[in-house]
DNA sequence: TAAGCTAGTGATTAATTACTTACTAGTCAT
DNA sequence: ATGACTAGTAAGTAATTAATCACTAGCTTA
């Protein structure tokens, strides 16, 4: 239909470019990203973002913070109405897992984000983000205990911790191979195992 | 004695041009380390960094080599004369952890170089170091799984996998406190994790 | 001590970057 | 249709960056 239409509404080019950001990260190394290529990936001129975002800053901040409501909303609603803490683990863990494949970019940013020097703002959003999703996971752990699911002796805030490097090694291994599909294959596996560790 | 000597012979100053460059990718991110900022660390001038490396693509090789080398050395050398796989991946997990509190920038520039778009010859030494770190592993699961130390319906390269992201996760918690050294403390705990999710 | 080489300086360069601005095309309400 | 507003263009700017170069200080050896 309306493919690349000149003259959006603002709201709409906001979206779009904030998509295209998100693409980008998922091919190149996201600091590596300029407002030239991302005008490009979306037949803009250079100077157009500008009038869309205030600063090159403010874009990523707006990355960052899409990227912080999409995932919590989707780990949210996996572990929605699932009883067991573990089988809710499983499920955010797989959740999670399909997000990464949509958006391989996003892990790849987060990362680069949490390592700026600088507290820029998307390094306070991403900050707050990977927060919220270890507060989400220690609360699980914790239920998990209390019905003798998971075992006692489990730290907890470890055992969180662990959680999110699961996820960020099967990203290191996609890295590797270059082949993002392959995650979703050896997720599973990999779950088992960390089901193996905290299980009461 | 001899702090800060001008006019040094190369091969030295080539040693502390990558050590400077290790030292400041714990400080900021890797990728946004330019030449001028190398050669201040280092009370150097900017030009004077080509007189030793042809270009700064090289200079980021030599790192990464520097990496390669000092990092399997470490885990070899840890894993030496241990008779049991399980004691021998626990020597490796912790020698690794101490390296990385010693260089906290090398799993930042290790993440950051696999990210890179272009195959990079810096690229192609990380590559190469990770597959060998894992084929290590890889190698103690299967003779762990050989003397029945390790459940045999585990997945060798699930698991040597998870080893390593298990390392990341830790990073990534690190950058999250801005404490290097907490994960020293952590590091036990989580290992013991691991050991569970494997274990025969 | 003088010659010859090595390593460092400091100024410069071309390319790239985020950001600006003067102008223009497109859209929508009246 | 017209006018007002919004979004986009294209050219430009200042700052930063990797790399170069002419020159020089300082070891080393004869």
């Amino acid at each position: 239909m309306e493919i690349s239409t000149k003259h959006l509404p603002a709201d709409e080019r906001r979206a779009l470019t904030i998509e295209a950001v998100i693409e980008l990260a998922g091919l190149q190394n996201p600091s590596k990203i300029t407002t030239s290529a991302i005008a490009k990936q979306m037949n803009l001129t250079q100077g157009a973002l500008f009038r869309h975002f205030s600063t090159k800053e403010a874009l990523w901040q707006a990355v960052m913070e899409w990227v912080k409501d999409r995932l919590l909303a989707r780990i949210d609603q996996a572990a929605h109405n699932i009883q067991s803490p573990l089988a809710a683990m499983e499920a955010i863990f797989m959740s999670h897992i399909e997000f990464v494949i949509e958006h391989p970019g996003v892990p790849r940013m987060l990362f680069g984000e949490l390592q700026q020097a600088e507290p820029t703002p998307a390094k306070r959003v991403a900050h707050s983000l990977v927060q919220r999703y270890i507060e989400r996971i220690c609360a699980c752990i914790e239920q998990g205990k209390a019905i003798k699911e998971i075992s006692l002796d489990v730290d907890t805030r470890s055992a969180a911790t662990f959680f999110l490097g699961t996820v960020q090694g099967l990203v290191m291994q996609s890295l590797l191979t270059g082949d993002i599909q392959r995650i979703r294959i050896e997720a599973p596996g990999v779950f088992i195992l960390y089901r193996r560790g905290i299980r009461g």
